[in-house]
This record gives structure tokens, sequence and C-alpha cells, in this order.
DNA sequence: CTGTATCCACTGCGATACTG
DNA sequence: CAGTATCGCAGTGGATACAG
């Protein structure tokens, strides 16, 4: 079933998370994951969006081969890589390009889909990297209150 | 915004989630999590603000007892439901009030911090449900192709 | 260069039982 | 009602070695 929405004739069925057998949880489970969102913002385009940096001109997507992106999530294993870049492939948010170059050479782009997700989990991103220090404030004092 | 990470000199400390000795790099994992963002939502009063009910104006942030939250994110567990709500109580998104009724009365409901978040993880949880088909579809047909 | 495959430690998470 | 404590398995994810 499912598949073809296409005629969205099923109408929208309702989809509610909150509810442990609807597929959207599955999804939700899937984009709530460190290495997908990271993923998503270093093809997104984040990396070159530093405060500092020229960020007024977002650089937007970009393609990005498959040691690029190991070298910018620093401390990704292959594994992990690999699997998160291929879940997102299946998924529809990215596309995975090999030109048979001498030493095969691969690249990674996001499309429309997965640059709309991008617009999420950049927010995310940037969240965690501004209320840092409050956290660890209420952490610090959570911690020392409940000693 | 508070952001009084004030008076350090650290001022904008580029924090750079990227990198994996950064503590953002923690906090983004945390949020990143399946029950956070279903525990923000359900906090965030986005059960009662569905599409088809009588609510144009959304609830907006409300006060839940345990036992609602639990009956509400159906398919938690007793283990994780308690784990998310003290480690999200202990980084400040969210308090924790007990009142000393004959059986004991415990209710949760968002900080501003925590409301600041719920913004972001209630996009998510509303892409999910709505791209959900056009995830599906692609799916299929990875798995078709690489069969 | 870009993976795939294997071994393995760790822990996320559920199930169950007990307490205030 | 709202937890805490414990057991136990299966999946997560790292390190390493091998291959197109």
């Amino acid at each position: 079933m499912t598949t073809k929405a296409g005629g969205k004739a099923r109408t929208k069925a309702e989809y509610d998370a909150f509810l442990a057998a609807c597929p959207s949880r599955q999804l939700l489970d899937r984009i709530s994951n460190k290495w997908v969102v990271l993923v998503l913002c270093a093809l997104g385009g984040d990396a070159s969006a530093r405060p500092g940096a020229s960020d007024g001109a977002r650089a937007g997507a970009r393609a990005m081969r498959y040691s690029e992106i190991s070298r910018l999530l620093a401390g990704v294993s292959q594994k992990m890589l690999t699997q998160t870049l291929r879940s997102l492939e299946r998924d529809g948010l990215l596309t995975r390009t090999v030109t048979p170059t001498v030493p095969v050479t691969v690249s990674y782009e996001l499309t429309g889909l997965g640059l709309s997700l991008h617009e999420l989990t950049r927010h995310l991103r940037y969240w965690a990297q501004s209320h840092m220090d409050e956290v660890f404030a209420h952490r610090e004092e959570y911690d020392v209150r409940t000693s």
C-alpha cells in the first residue's frame, strides 16, 4: 500500500507520530539522529556559513566527496558515515554520484527533499551551539541541587 | 535571550558542532533523540493541534502529568520516559513539580528554553508526517533498483 | 579513493519487580 | 501515581582488515 500517493486521493491519513504504530514514528526516529543531522548540515553548506565568515551569503547546498564529509565530521567512523549516507540516499534525501575516474570518485548532494529537511536541522545545530552555555549552567545547578 | 553567557570574555565562542571535541556536539546528540522530540512535542501542546481538530489556535505549552505523557507517547517504556524527562529537567528545558497530594502528583512543563527548542522539534515532527509518503516512495524505488 | 565485512565492547531500551 | 532497581538481549557504533 502506500506508494504513489501521487494522486493523493488518499487524503492525508492524518499521520500522528505520537502513535507507536504510525510509520511517521519511524521516520522521525531516523531523522532524529546525530549523524543524520550533521551530514545534512555538511551537505547543506553550513560549514562555510560561520558567523565570522561571509555569512551573509550562505553557501547553500553543495556536492561533497565522501572523504570531504569524513574530514568535516571529525570523529565519525567509516561504518556510520556510509550507513548514514546509504539510508539518506534510500530515503531520497540525497543523491550519490559515482564518477569512474582512476581512483573512483563519489560525490553526494542533497535533493530538494533533503534540502527542505536541512532547513530544519540547520536550526537545530544552531540552537545547540547558541544555547549550550545556558544548558550547561542549568546542569551544574541541577547537579549541585541534587547532590 | 539571555545568552548571558555573560561577561565571559569568550564572547561568541564559535562553537562548531562539526568538531568532535566541541561540547555542542553532545547537546546536538541529546536533542537528536526520538523521545526527546516527542516529549517536547507533547508538552508543547502539539497533540491537540491537529489539522481537523477544533483549534485554529494552537494550544501552546501546557503542563502534563507523568501518566498523561506516558499515555500520549504510546509505546514508550517507563524507563525511557523517566530518563528522558530527567535529562530534560537537568538541562533546564522543563520543570518538574511535585504536589504532595494523597497519591503524589507530578507535573511537567516546558521552560522558556524548552519552548524555544520545541519550536524546532515541532517542525521536525510535522516534516516527518508530511513527507512520509514521498520518502516511502523513494525507498521502494531504491529497493527495486538495487535488487 | 570508497567502500564492504568482521569482530566486539558498550549501552539503549524493554520487561519485570519493588517502594513511597 | 510516580517512580527506582535489576536483568538481559539486541542493536549501535568503533576498530581493523580486506577489495573494487
